[in-house]
DNA sequence: GGGTATATTGAAAGTCACTTTCAACTAGCG
DNA sequence: CGCTAGTTGAAAGTGACTTTCAATATACCC
């Protein structure tokens, strides 16, 4: 799995003529040790305490490129900064955002899925991509 | 329906110890008979037009007033600017939206509202709001 | 291995959409 | 009217990117 993702993108990469560097293969190993929904900023400053050297500017362009790569994908929370989290080609899960202490998970719906092209189909329209967030509080912090 | 939001606002705004001004009904004014998404810039420079005075802080400032009174919604389209709707107590929907011209339809869908309560007491969440919104090509752009 | 052509990096500057500050105005009340 | 508290618009401040650029690092060709 992780293996795979390091792969795909090593092989983006050389299609692109994108070199191998030093910093490029500490950032993929970072992003790929976690499971959390980490933040630009977050990932950097978790970078920084290994690994002093490296820039904010390359973690943020690296991070654009994992998802161009198809390995990663950005998103949204709505509290101002953008996060990016695994993604597997033709694979697709929405989010539950604890709004108390960021707890994150995911989920799959194919009920609501099929509603939703339902609905596009409708109004005629030819839907590319979506997004679905419900925010609440946790088990935990509901008590 | 249009007389009911001003009459909201200004029944919020007295009970905040708010003062009515000329550019509070101006905004507001406006604000009420689009029904389109208009962003803070947007609203501002449509505002421009007929009343050069008003500034870009007042309008911004005004529109939050309106969200907190419950007439308003701030929505969020990924675009990196905040949006308003009217909003009615009570009332929810969400969005399809065209990213090629820009056209938003809105719909209702109990079904899909359904499931995500599902959703979210399987994980012992409760939900305070949530967002659904469908990206692709409206049925003009996409022939 | 050295020599080059390219790509990459980190620091710093720039951008953009707000968001706050503040001195000059109003409303609203007595 | 005369005050007092709320408003306004211009300008300055913020925060999260995003770009620039001179110094480095790679990958490839002898
Ligand atoms: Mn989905
Ligand atoms: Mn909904
Ligand atoms: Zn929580
Ligand atoms: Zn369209």
């Amino acid at each position: 799995m992780k293996q795979e993702k390091k792969k795909i993108f090593q092989e983006y990469a050389a299609a692109r003529g994108l070199k191998s560097t030093r910093q490029r293969d500490i950032i993929l190993d970072s992003f790929l040790s976690t499971d959390r929904h980490l933040s630009i900023e977050e990932l950097y400053l978790q970078l920084r305490e290994k690994h002093p050297g490296i820039g904010y500017a390359t973690v943020y362009r690296t991070l654009k490129l994992f998802a161009e790569s198809g390995i990663a994908r950005e998103i949204h929370f709505g509290d101002g900064q953008t996060r990016y989290e695994h993604q597997a080609e033709g694979e697709h899960h929405d989010h539950l955002v604890c709004t108390r202490c960021g707890a994150i998970v995911e989920f799959e719906n194919e009920a609501i899925e099929k509603l939703q092209d339902e609905i596009a189909a409708g109004y005629g329209f030819l839907i590319k991509n979506h997004k679905l967030e419900l925010y609440g509080l946790c088990a935990k912090c509901r008590k």
